[in-house]
DNA sequence: CGCGCTACATACGGTTGCGTATGGTCATGC
DNA sequence: GCATGACCATACGCAACCGTATGTAGCGCG
């Protein structure tokens, strides 16, 4: 199920802005921006829509907040949590588990980002902050490849392989898991490093 | 733009289902599932809905249509297209020239392909075609790779990799075109040969 | 010429969803 | 013990769709 939150205790606490958001982002991840209804939430949330006007000025407010707690949450922390370890071999490889396992509120990452990809293709500032996140990753990973030892336009080539190839996991994720195999995908990155 | 389909003289004759069709796929491309509204077709074919509703039943009929016609016209020829070529290397490489460069009817395959990725992702129905579609490509990539000479399991991995990135590239063609580069692509694929 | 079929147009009822207006409840400060 | 503000319920108007019912223009044809 997509947004249940407290509702394990019989004490219905109010819902505070980050519970919508969250509810939001998991119902976006298993349907797609055109299953993020406010009715729709507040159905899932046991609450009216009262509450959500409450909290939000109106949905496209609330998308936005998607946009930017993906920005924080999912995106961001994913490079950093690789910047400890020594070698940029084992800065990619450990990237690259973190990438694949990641879920940030019970949410799986992948499913939420390959959401928001088909989201970008309809709306051009998700799709100009999509690109932008894009372009951060892709010169990470081009930055670690030359790290590890290859050539400028090598290492360009080998990130956006790695790159797509990720995001082309990311969209099975959603329908065809075997598809979407982590350890086919962790045997590419060994590949771009050679 | 997306449906615009006979118009081009003030002679206006009648619809037909295939002009249906070919709008619907349209819409599907550049917009997904939620954007192909018997309504909004109608108005973009310059018709009442009254024309959609004597050429298809409903819109789960349409968009059943719309899978059918991918399926031939989108998916089946690709393969057909490489058979007559000497080499495994010869067939991949036209396969993936192919594959990125493709329209019917005017469309970007990839586009469409990624809409259905997305809308496989909240409808079982959809995601059991595609998953076949998944099946029958990496089967036939699995095949031509071990026909250059690799062994089974290295086969598998490159196809499932050369497939991926495929997907991925089909992604970003709707929102980051840098990213979606071709001629990447076509790098990856002579890597994967080796 | 009138019949029937094709390919629509038009009008309607029903659903889903958005945003707003307005009112209710409960804790907290004073 | 009363006022205030946080948080939510309810009710409404409006728009976009869906599907259905029914009307209708043109053509093929005997």
């Amino acid at each position: 199920m997509a947004g249940t939150v407290p509702q394990t205790k019989g004490e219905t606490r109010d819902l505070t802005r980050e519970d919508w958001l969250i509810a939001a982002v998991a119902a976006l991840a298993d349907g797609g921006v055109d299953a993020v209804r406010v009715e729709r939430l507040a159905k899932s949330l046991g609450v009216s829509k009262g509450s959500f006007y409450w909290h939000f000025k109106d949905r496209p407010q609330l998308l936005a907040a998607i946009l930017d707690l993906w920005d924080a949450d999912f995106t961001q922390q994913l490079i950093d949590n690789a910047a400890g370890l020594a070698t940029p071999q084992l800065r990619l490889r450990h990237l690259a588990r973190d990438a694949l396992a990641r879920t940030v509120y019970g949410i799986d990452s992948a499913r939420a980002e390959a959401a928001i990809q088909s989201w970008a293709a309809t709306n051009v500032q998700v799709a100009e902050r999509l690109r932008a996140v894009d372009a951060a990753r892709l010169a990470y990973l081009e930055r670690e490849l030359a790290a590890a030892g290859q050539q400028p336009d090598k290492a360009r080539a080998r990130a956006k392989m790695l790159y797509l190839a990720l995001l082309g996991l990311y969209a099975a994720r959603g329908y065809n898991p075997e598809l979407a195999d982590d350890s086919a995908y962790l045997a590419l990155v060994e590949l771009a490093l050679q």
